[in-house]
DNA sequence: TTTACATTTGCATAAATATGTAATATATAT
DNA sequence: ATATATATTACATATTTATGCAAATGTAAA
């Protein structure tokens, strides 16, 4: 029997810590985890530089060699497409309007049209949980790999759409 | 009048030890400095951590998050193209026959039908030194961006393609 | 060659980052 | 709600990386 759960716009605490932390390495070099804790106050989060180290190395950002800064954070093109409006993605996801899943397959249920788009993205970011997509026009069929959960693909997947919520 | 220095394979210590710590981060994950010096010794190159730590400084090597090893070493897209097999940009730049300047104007020549491949790969760096690039069947012209030298381009050039040397 | 100048290096150390551990908070099941 | 299991966090500290400086090496010019 289906089950479908809207896509929710609440976020935990350390879920919302990674939206901003990427909202703020993308919009700005940040050269060390000591001026993100700093960056993230102005933001009113609390938080200490481990806690930042396991973040960032959850979200799988690099600190690469940057001209003017030294070294700065940056997220990988795999995991965020090359671009400096940081919204080109959640203009897509935003169009996500349910997620669940039967079995061992995702249903995605966008806007009319918006399938593709969104599909193309996933593509893209080459979860290692899932085997393979199909989109029509406004739903995609995902397939998770045998011996990945939900519960897995579903953290990989706050990485970056940190809204997106997926039902247990 | 024209001057054409031939493609030589000639490196210095430090070129040299690029073009080989290039060879070992793209062949196989390394986590740490201290591990990069073992692999270079049995390279035969003996170095320190702090000229390693210049040295990827100096290439723009990116430290990663990464499943198995926590961190480790990559040579971003912009500058290596993304592939396993680490042979496809010197495959293409096997083909460069010599490469001398003329004023601000660089000129390579490659062999027959090689110029528009190179072209791209240069194109695709996206040097800073460089305004523009033209490519012929076995030629290219590139303009150099006023104020930038020839030697400021040789230096971006050897981070990549340390076996090219650039006549002075 | 010799001198003058610039680059590269190692050493010692500063700065930055990662992580074991225990405490806290959060979620899940009964 | 209460108990049990999971996940998240800070603290202290170990590990790793960056860098000032002086010595050494390499380069260019006379």
């Amino acid at each position: 029997m289906h089950k479908y759960v809207i896509y929710i716009f609440i976020m935990n605490k350390r879920t919302h810590r990674f939206s901003v932390i990427r909202q703020i390495i993308e919009s700005e070099p940040i050269a060390s985890q000591e001026e993100l804790i700093i960056r993230l106050k102005e933001h009113n989060i609390e938080t200490t530089q481990s806690t930042l180290s396991r973040d960032l190395k959850y979200m799988h950002v690099a600190k690469v060699p940057h001209r003017e800064k030294g070294y700065i954070y940056v997220i990988p093109e795999q995991i965020a497409p090359y671009h400096t409006d940081n919204n080109v993605s959640s203009l897509i996801t935003d169009n996500i309007i349910e997620i669940c899943f039967s079995g061992n397959i995702g249903i995605i249920r966008t806007k009319a049209g918006y399938a593709n788009a969104v599909a193309v993205l996933i593509d893209n970011k080459k979860f290692p949980e899932i085997a393979g997509t199909i989109a029509g026009d406004d739903t995609i069929f995902f397939v998770l790999r045998e011996g990945c959960s939900r519960k897995q693909f579903a953290r990989e997947l706050s990485k970056f759409w940190p809204k997106v919520e997926i039902p247990h």
